[in-house]
DNA sequence: CAGGGTGTATTAAGTTGATTAATACACTTA
DNA sequence: TAAGTGTATTAATCAACTTAATACACCCTG
């Protein structure tokens, strides 16, 4: 389900929160789908069940799975996260346009790059 | 010239990379302009000289400054970084595009965006 | 040439955060 | 009841960052 990358410098939770999030909000992962119990991934991972439990936490945190307590952790609805994820991302993205702005790359740069991602046909807008 | 964040978890080596770097793609300073010696960012910042120097290797080692022994760290000229500063930014655009792709965000919303940033009119494509 | 400023290197110590380890407790379900 | 679950706590270990104190070689200027 995640593999892990030794050679990041982040630490461990910060990369399973990472990893999961992008399962989620990618569909990878159904909604109110089981997540594997602490232990049990902890275990998969060869490392400690604080760890796993950190990247939980921080995860329902962020409102990206729910907790019932002595049943897992879950999958949230789309619908709970979706909003805060894209603000995430556009954030970012803007963060990026200045600096490329600022840089002086030019605007068909990055229509091209998206065009590479989206498709370039400007029929597809959906 | 810098300014520091403590409530920011990264080294504070790699913020002030961060803020040169950055100071330097957007033309803040000018190419061969003289840096602070390492003593002086060091004293400034109120922070051990070895910081600051592991932050200009750092620099040196991803081509915004060059190095002249015995007399002090000056900024490299645009052509040296342009491309490589473009695939940088290129890379992380690619990333989060795939990600904001994926989520389901609408090509619209990107592309509003770059508007925002780059200006709205479609005649200003420089 | 002497002195001060420069980059660079080294070693040791201290600090902080991440991680592990070992338990323990309360809850849910079969 | 027993096993699996999330959660909490405490202590110990480990790694990275940072500081501190020096030292050395270089460059420039007086």
């Amino acid at each position: 389900m995640i593999v892990l990358d030794y050679r990041d410098k982040r630490p461990i939770y910060e990369q399973v929160v990472e990893k999961l999030e992008h399962l989620i909000t990618c569909g990878g992962l159904e909604a109110n789908s089981k997540l594997p119990s602490v232990r049990a991934l902890a275990m998969e991972l060869s490392v400690n069940p604080n760890t796993v439990q950190r990247a939980y936490a921080q995860l329902e945190q962020d409102g990206y799975i729910y907790t019932i307590l002595g049943r897992g952790n879950y999958v949230t609805d789309k619908s709970e996260w979706q909003t805060g994820h894209f603000n995430t991302l556009k954030a970012d993205f803007a963060e990026l346009l200045k600096q490329a702005h600022d840089a002086g790359m030019p605007r068909t740069e990055l229509l091209s790059l998206i065009g590479s991602v989206y498709g370039e046909s400007k029929e597809d807008l959906k």
